[in-house]
DNA sequence: CAGGCATCATCATTAAAAGCGATTGTTTAT
DNA sequence: ATAAACAATCGCTTTTAATGATGATGCCTG
C-alpha cells in the first residue's frame, strides 16, 4: 500500500473516463497490455480490484474500492499537475525575490532594475528592504547591494566604480579639478564613519590633507543643504551626487579631485554557493547592464 | 516534468528534514547512494537543483526551486497518505452501503443485521430504502432483499424458505392443519397481485380451491385487522405473520395448510459480476446467519 | 598544513519492472 | 455460427532502481 505510483492512478483515471482499457491506453500513449498491467499493479497495491470487467464489449465499471481510490487519486493527480505548473512558472521567472539596498542605489539603479524585471515577469513579487548602513546583513535576502566586502560566505559581482567627487558652492573653487591638499583645513560635511567613509578619509590623510569635518549625517539631502548653506563642502560618491540631482543645481558645482580617491565599488552580493532562482539570476544580469549603462554617462567618463 | 515520482518527493522531504542525504537514506531504509540518485532524478525532472550541497559536513540547503517543489511535494505526500488511509479504512469495513428492503424483512431480519453490522463497523454508514413492492429495482443499491427473481444481471443468495400459513380468527378452524380445499369459497383478505401473490393463488387453483378474495391491501396490519374483524381469513408468509406478532394475539390463530403451498423464497440480491465492498460482503454473511437463526425457530420447524 | 572525518557523486553490477507485440479467452452482437 | 470488442497473459527487450565500492570535496583538529 506504500508503493503507490502516480502513473497507475493516471491510468486508472483514464480507464474510468474512457470505460475501456484499450481506449485509455490510446489516450495515454500506451498499449492496452501496459494499461492492463498498470491497473493490475494498482490493484495489488490497494489490495483489491478497482474495476469490474464484465467481459466482451461492455464498459468496465468501477468497484466500491475503486471509487475510493479514484476520488483520492484524482486529487493527487491534480496536485501533481499543480506542482508541475508551479515549477514551470518558477522556471519562467515568476516567484518572489528579496533585495536589500541602500540610499543611492535605491534612487539611481534599483528603479530601473525593478521596472525591467517587472516588465519581463509580470507575475513576480519583488520585495525591497533598505537596511541601515551600519547593518549590512545579507540575512535571508536573495540579493544585496552594498559597497564593500561582506564576509567570506558571500559572493558578489562589481557593478561599477563610484568615484568620489567634491561638491561645493558654485564659486568656492574655480578649477574643475581640485588638488586634494586644497582641502587641508577646509570645512567639510560628511557621512558618519560607516560604509566606505573611513577609507575615504584615510585617503585625505595620506595626501596630507586634514579637512575639518563640521557636520556628520547619513542623509544626503541634509548634507547638500548644508553645502548650499555654506557650512562647507562635501566629498561624495558620484552615485549619491547624481541621485540628488546636484548637476542641475545652479548653486552647487561638482569638482574632480586630484589625485582621485580610489573609488568605492558598488557591488551586488549573494550568499556563496547558493543556486539562484531564475528571477534572481535575471536580476543580476539586469543590474549589471543598468550599471554599465550608467558608467557610459558623461559625468562618469574620465 | 511529467515523470514525477512520489518516491522522489518522499526522499526530498526526508533530506530536507534531516539536512543530509545519508541520514535521509537511513530514515527511509535506503542507501545514501540511492537517495543521491533519487534526488538527481527529481532534479532532472524539475529542471534544476533542489538542494545546494555545500560539501563537507555542512547540511544541505534547499534552493528556491527546491522550496517550490517541496511545498507542493509535501501536500502531495499528505494526499497520498490520506489515500492509503482511506483504502485501509475501506478494507477494514468502513464506508457506505445502500440496502433495499421490504416490509417483513424490514421488521424481522434487517434490524438484527443492521445492529450487528454497526457493532462490527462503528464508522460505517448504512442507508436503507424500502421500495414499493411493485418496483423492485436494484438501481444503485448494493444489496436488495426481495422474494423473487430480478432479471438476469442480478445474483442472489437464498436466505430462507418462507412458508405460507393460514391466519384465521381463533375458532374458525378447529384443526391445526387445514386442508386447502376447505378454503374453497371461503372469504379471504389478501395482498394485491404483486410479489409472490399470483404464484400463491395459482396454488389454490391447482388444488381446486377458489376462495373469495374480499379485500386486497399491501398493509399487513390492515389485513390482520380485517381478519380480527371477521372479514375472512388470510394466507400469509410466516415472516409477515411473525413480524406482526400474530402468534401472541389471542384473537387469532395460525394454521398450517395441507398440502403446503410452495413457500416463497426470501433472497438477498445484488448486481451480477460486481465486486462487493467488504462491508457489503459482511452484510451478506450476517444476513445469511440471521436468516438461518430464524429458520431454527419453533414456528418454522417442520 | 596534513590527516581524519563527514558528506555527496559516480560507477559497475545486479535485480526488478515497465512496456511491447502476439496470443488467448470471454462475452456480446450479427 | 461468426465476427467483433475487449481484457488477461506470456515471452521478450529495454529501462530503471537499488546496491556496494570508490572517489572527490571541504570542514575541523592537532
Amino acid at each position: 500500500m506504500t508503493d503507490l505510483e502516480l502513473r497507475h492512478l493516471a491510468a486508472m483515471a483514464a480507464v474510468a473516463d474512457e470505460g475501456s482499457f484499450g481506449r485509455a491506453a490510446t489516450r495515454l500513449g500506451y498499449t492496452q497490455s501496459t494499461v492492463s498491467q498498470q491497473i493490475a499493479a494498482l490493484e495489488r497495491s490497494v489490495g483489491g480490484p478497482v474495476f469490474d470487467r464484465p467481459g466482451g464489449p461492455r464498459p468496465v465499471r468501477i468497484t466500491p474500492l475503486g471509487a475510493v481510490v479514484l476520488e483520492h487519486g484524482r486529487e493527487l493527480l491534480a496536485k501533481a499537475a499543480a506542482l508541475a505548473e508551479a515549477v514551470d512558472r518558477f522556471q519562467a521567472g515568476d516567484g518572489r525575490i528579496d533585495i536589500g539596498t541602500f540610499q543611492s542605489v535605491s534612487t539611481v539603479i534599483l528603479p530601473t532594475v525593478v521596472r525591467r524585471l517587472r516588465d519581463e515577469h509580470p507575475g513576480c513579487e519583488i520585495r525591497l528592504s533598505e537596511e541601515e548602513p551600519e547593518a549590512p546583513r545579507i540575512g535571508d535576502l536573495d540579493l544585496l547591494f552594498y559597497d564593500g566586502p561582506l564576509g567570506d560566505d558571500v559572493e558578489h559581482v562589481k557593478l561599477l566604480d563610484d568615484p568620489y567627487l567634491l561638491v561645493a558652492r558654485r564659486g568656492a573653487f574655480s578649477e574643475h579639478s581640485v588638488p586634494l591638499d586644497r582641502l587641508d583645513g577646509a570645512p567639510l560635511v560628511a557621512w558618519p564613519s560607516t560604509c566606505d567613509q573611513p577609507r575615504m578619509e584615510e585617503a585625505f590623510v595620506r595626501a596630507g590633507a586634514h579637512p575639518k569635518i563640521v557636520f556628520r549625517t547619513a542623509g544626503n539631502e541634509t548634507l547638500l543643504a548644508m553645502v548650499r548653506a555654506g557650512m562647507g563642502s562635501a566629498v561624495l560618491p558620484w552615485l549619491a551626487i547624481h541621485a540628488a540631482g546636484v548637476e542641475s543645481d545652479d548653486r552647487l558645482r561638482v569638482h574632480e579631485l586630484r589625485p582621485a580617491i580610489t573609488p568605492r565599488e558598488i557591488c551586488l552580493h549573494w550568499r556563496a554557493g547558493r543556486t539562484h532562482s531564475p528571477l534572481a539570476a535575471r536580476a543580476i544580469e539586469i543590474a549589471v547592464e543598468v550599471a554599465s549603462d550608467l558608467t557610459g554617462e558623461p559625468a562618469l567618463e574620465h
